[in-house]
DNA sequence: TGTACATCAGTGAACGCGCGTTCACTGATGTAC
DNA sequence: TGTACATCAGTGAACGCGCGTTCACTGATGTAC
């Protein structure tokens, strides 16, 4: 619709940014086509040039975030695609630790839980949000199952799906509390979680 | 405030019942102070008989979903209080298998679910409903802490602590993707999700 | 190089609506004497 | 048993406000000839 030129994309990134920080700090109540104006330092009526309605807005935003993490994470696993039968890829990598602890780190950051809090309340509610969140997951999923199977060459791939999909279920449980929504973990719980995790890509045969 | 007669208590309840119905089926945008009255049957102004204002509902609403949360939660640990060195209480109870069972069957509940994603991002914004929040988890773990170490007495109190805060994060995790928010997990995931718990339960040297 | 015109970028005012909140009110239910 | 009164339960109308949306408008930037 907009945004055909470099201008108009700029704008669009700005005006994303201003409802991405209005989201995170004071939610989705507060996230109004005027605050977002107001934030970004437009006047309404032009916010609505880029996002004629809310639910544009809205959309739009859910996706950035979702891209955003996703190619975040995807940084983290630089894998070769195609070696689909996981036999042909040499020896298993080195140790997956330094890359789970970037993993971790990125989930420790409380804004960003605070933003996917936003986002799962609105996929609970909205079809269309559902939709972008699970297929945002799956492809979460398929990145982490073939960084499982670089590091550990005899999983079968069903096997690397499961592991990859339980490991999801964990991060995103152990981001709600090291956020601090929900209170923090202590010190020797972090330790079992970073064992749980390791368990989860190395498999139960161990390393 | 109000609610001192049984009448009062009865009509508190009901209005409370509604406005948890609204919240999950619509989400916390749509519960409105009419929308809750109309779901309920009453007229505006006597809604605001009982909460005077749409802060007081909304903290009245998480008091009430956690509380029959951990309610819920603690009928399936009946466990004995004041044994707190865990080496005199005989010896390890049956398999855990079953109460496992019934929690995971308890966050099933797509309903409960999307609750609780409305709960996370209220705790998220708002300072009062994180400290509500918190409390809750802590009740949790501790009730499931109090559980491990029935199940294997073995097990040290920071141990048992750190073993539950990590099954409740996986829990959680688990709950949010088995709700089909983000996509429904695969039979053998189901399969590998009981099989990380029951290990958190028994501990590293097993069952 | 200049002109005409379409599109892009941005403004400003107004709309109807639903919201939370306030408040004066009425009827029912207890409770003291 | 009756009466007076306080409290509880519930009604109804109105308020000011911020909301999403609509729309007519202006200036800047390209683009065709």
């Amino acid at each position: 619709m907009s945004a055909a030129t470099s201008k108009g994309h700029q704008r669009r990134t700005a005006l994303l940014d201003a409802a991405r920080r209005i989201l995170l700090t004071s939610g989705g109540a507060e996230l109004t086509m005027r605050s977002v104006a107001d934030a970004a330092g437009v006047r309404l009526g032009h916010l609505q040039y880029y996002f004629p309605s809310r639910s544009d807005l809205l959309a739009a935003l859910l996706e950035r975030i979702l891209a955003d993490s996703l190619e975040r994470i995807a940084a983290l696993a630089p894998t070769t695609e195609g070696d689909g039968d996981g036999t042909g890829g040499g020896c298993c990598r080195a140790d997956p630790g330094p890359a789970l602890e970037s993993v971790l780190a990125d989930h420790d950051d409380p804004d960003l839980v605070r933003l996917f809090t936003e986002v799962w309340a609105m996929a609970a509610h909205d079809a269309q949000a559902a939709e972008a969140v699970t297929s945002f997951y799956a492809a979460y999923a398929e990145q982490l199952a073939a960084f499982i199977r670089e590091h550990a060459p005899q999983t079968g791939p069903e096997d690397a799906r499961s592991r990859a999909e339980v490991f999801v279920m964990l991060m995103e449980g152990a981001a709600l509390f090291r956020s601090g929504i929900t209170g923090r973990p202590a010190a020797p719980t972090e330790a079992l979680l970073r064992q749980v995790l390791l368990g989860l890509v190395a498999g139960p045969d161990g390393d």
